[in-house]
Order: structure tokens, then C-alpha cells, then sequence
DNA sequence: GTCTATATGGAGATAGAC
DNA sequence: GTCTATCTCCATATAGAC
């Protein structure tokens, strides 16, 4: 079994904050041609453990594999993240952020735009657009992540508890809105239906393709333009359902 | 990397055969106490690697972790399943039968019981009652073995296709009798509905317990009794919703 | 059927040259 | 910042004794 963090005597953990972190560059970092290589290596090294992580698992991928996957060395990898830990951590990161501030954006402006008057449908489309979109046209770096998600989302081990601190304000955001549609529903239920829905987005982003051979060929598992009107009024009918019960 | 499978120059594998089959051993079998020493053991190995499979995945549990759990030597695991690929096959396979034969007879019964007048609720429910009938009050294994498939319903690995065969024919059964309840459903809306009502219902079961902080506290993730009645009417009005789409 | 002993490879990690 | 070389440990797997 995997020692539960090879990490803890790992004082360099914290070279996480010299990430590409668009925008907060600072000059002599923009200005030196090695800092703009490192950051492109960087970037490479979390796409091959995005995509990698995201079909085998943490465990199922080596950090050799990685390596090789990226074109570089083992020893830039430990350079770079310190260890494996440290670049699944970098792989989450990296995106976890920007989406879920998406999430939380698209209720807010929705909140605004619906003039008081929200409605379970339009509180879940603005949760799941974001995500949906970039699934869409985000290319397959984000795919890749989605599909990591899934696969940490049915697991205990879930980004260790700094990844929660990203995903769960959007979730928060989304449940206060649905609260605000739905004044006679169970607090407790609200929660439930964030599950169901959050079972049923995972899946649909999960590298689980049974539907196809299961409808034999009439659905495909990554057909999100087929999804997501779906996918909403599930959601829509099942909120309703769940927020009136007796 | 894994490779793909170690077990391709893997004569032994059917030794499967020999796996504990209640009901179907031979006299020999039966009258030698070796034999039955042998399938008690066998049966804590699978326990104690459904265990550690369900909660750090496939490559996360070495065959080392399970001969230790199990309290024997790994030569042994050797000698009865083959390999690791032949330990996590035989997971599988021992409730994998059993559970969606279950799944078939409720829905078959159903079916019978309700006078050619089914409802989309007796449908949902005959279907999902056999999952959480075990989850509730079929001990610590079936819970492993639960949380196990949630793992992998999110990996494209999904038991490499043997697994498929037992789960398949359960959910064509719900697929016919859906067809029966909502004539004027588009054929991939029930394709979809199922796999919404999939997602859902193996996050129930895995081991994320995210809701509980999320509500703090006011949900627990393996609640089962406050899950499957919420968990049914969510579905059976999601798939009322999508069965009627314009 | 079970255990001891051991072969062989691959894993994560680091020191040090460039 | 990147690569070479190498250390150490643990993984899977098998042969053979009991």
C-alpha cells in the first residue's frame, strides 16, 4: 500500500508557488528566457500527468511514466513538484480554481439577470454551464481533468482537502440559490439533490463509456451536446420532486 | 505504467474455476477438509482485497498489502488466483452474479406483480431495492464490494468486459420495462435517464463523503435509509421529465 | 495447500556535473 | 534548469521444501 504521504518529511512542497500563474508573473521572471522554458516544461510535465493520472489513476501511473510522456527527465519532475504528491496536486490545482470561480460567476450574474425571480432551471444551467462549456471547447487538456475528477469525486482520497477548498464555495453559492427556490424544501434534501446531481455530472465527464455498448451505439458517454439539455431537466425534476416533500 | 496486463502468458487463470461456488461442489470437494480449508481461505483473501481494492484502487494495494491483511503469505495468492489481475477478477465475480440476478428477479416479479399496469416508481424501486436491501443489511463485505464498483463505474477499466455480462442484462430488463411505462420516451432519453440514474446511484455507495462537510453534518454519505427513498423519487422524476421531451 | 527463500525488475528519490 | 548516474526499497513472481 502506498505509504499514506511520502511527503511528510518534504520541506519543498511549497515550490507549488512558483506555478504558472498567469498574470502574477513577476518582472524578472518574465524577463529571463530560463523562467519562460521552466514554465513551458512545467506545463507539459502537468499535461502527461493530467491525461496519464486521469485513465490509470495516481498509483496506476509512474512517475518514469510521466517523464517520458513529457519528453523530460524523472529528476525535473522532483525538481519541479518535489514528488509524485506534489504533481497531482499541481494537476488539480491548476485548473480547480478557474472553474469553480466560473461556477460561482455564472450563479451570481444569474442571480442579478433573473430580476428576483430565479428559477430551479436557470440556477442549475448557470451551475453546469461553465463546466459543459469548456468540455465542449475547452480541449482535451480539460477533458483530461474532468475525467481525473470523476475518478477522485468516487474515492476518499479527494485532493486531500486543499481541492475541497476550491470546489466547495460554487456548491455553497448553488445551494443558497436553490434554497431561494424552493423556501419549503428540507434543508437536508437540497444536500441530497447536490449528490444526485453531482453522480450524474461526474459519470457523464468519467472515462466510463458502458452507455455506448449499452444503447448499442444510439449514445455516446462523451456526447456533451447531448447531455447537458438533459442532464438539466433531470436535475430540474428531480429538485422540484425532492424540494416538495411532504 | 501497468502494463496493459501482466497476465497475457497467463496459463493458469481459469483456476477461477475453482472459486467458492455454493451449491455447485463436487463430492471430492466437499468430503476432503483441505478443500474446505482451502475455500475459507480463499474467501479471506477476496474479503480482505475487496477491502483494500474499494479503498485505494487496483494499483494503489499491493499483493503483499493483501496477504498481510488476510494473514497469509503472498506465495499463496499466488498459487489460487494467479496474479493480481486474477485476485481482482475474482472480486468481481463473486457478487456480481448474485446481486444482478437479484436485480432481474425484483424487476421480473415487478413486472408480474403489478397486473400489466406498472409505474415508473415500481419500476425505479424494483430496481434499485436489491443494492441498498444489501448495503443496509448485508455486512461489511457488500459495502467493500459496493464502494469497489463506484471505483471502477468511473475508469474505463470496468473489469476488462467479463464484469459486463452480469450487470448488463439487469439494466436492459429496467430499460424494457421503462419502455413499457413511458411509450412516447425517445429511445436514448431512457439510455440517458439510466445513466443519470447510474451516476447518482454509485456515488451513493462510494466511499466520497463529501456531503457531510458540505451540510455540515446534516447528511452522512452512507445513509442508506434516508438515501434510497429520496434517491427513487429523484430518478422517477427525472425519467418522467426526460420520457416526455418534445 | 501452505510456507521459505530468492530472483528480477521497477519504483521513488537524490547528489552532483553541466 | 536540466541531465547522468546511482541508491535503496518494494513490487511481482516462482522454485522447491514441507
Amino acid at each position: 500500500m502506498p505509504k499514506p504521504n511520502a511527503a511528510k518529511k518534504n520541506t519543498s512542497v511549497k515550490r507549488s508557488g512558483r506555478l504558472p500563474r498567469r498574470g502574477v508573473a513577476d518582472a524578472a521572471q518574465v524577463a529571463s528566457g530560463k523562467a519562460a522554458r521552466s514554465r513551458k516544461t512545467q506545463a507539459r510535465i502537468l499535461d502527461a500527468a493530467e491525461e496519464l493520472f486521469s485513465h490509470h489513476g495516481i498509483y496506476g501511473v509512474s512517475i518514469r511514466d510521466i517523464a517520458d510522456a513529457a519528453g523530460v527527465d524523472t529528476a525535473l519532475l522532483h525538481y519541479h513538484f518535489a514528488n509524485k504528491d506534489g504533481i497531482y496536486e499541481a494537476v488539480l490545482l491548476r485548473r480547480a480554481g478557474e472553474i469553480n470561480s466560473a461556477r460561482t460567476r455564472a450563479l451570481d450574474e444569474y442571480a442579478l439577470a433573473c430580476g428576483g425571480k430565479p428559477s430551479i432551471e436557470g440556477v442549475v444551467r448557470a451551475y453546469l454551464h461553465p463546466v459543459f462549456e469548456r468540455l465542449l471547447h475547452g480541449g482535451r487538456g480539460f477533458k483530461n481533468f474532468a475525467a481525473l475528477i470523476a475518478l477522485a469525486n468516487n474515492t476518499e482520497l479527494w485532493g486531500g482537502g486543499t481541492v475541497k477548498e476550491y470546489f466547495d464555495p460554487a456548491v455553497q453559492r448553488l445551494i443558497d440559490l436553490l434554497r431561494l427556490v424552493l423556501p419549503k424544501a428540507r434543508e437536508e434534501d437540497l444536500y441530497w439533490g447536490y449528490q444526485f446531481l453531482s453522480g450524474a455530472l461526474t459519470l457523464s465527464y468519467s472515462r466510463n463509456d458502458r452507455i455506448q455498448g449499452l444503447s448499442r451505439g444510439r449514445c455516446r458517454a462523451n456526447d456533451y451536446a447531448a447531455i447537458e439539455p438533459r442532464l438539466v431537466e433531470w436535475c430540474v425534476a428531480g429538485l422540484r420532486a425532492l424540494g416538495t416533500r411532504h
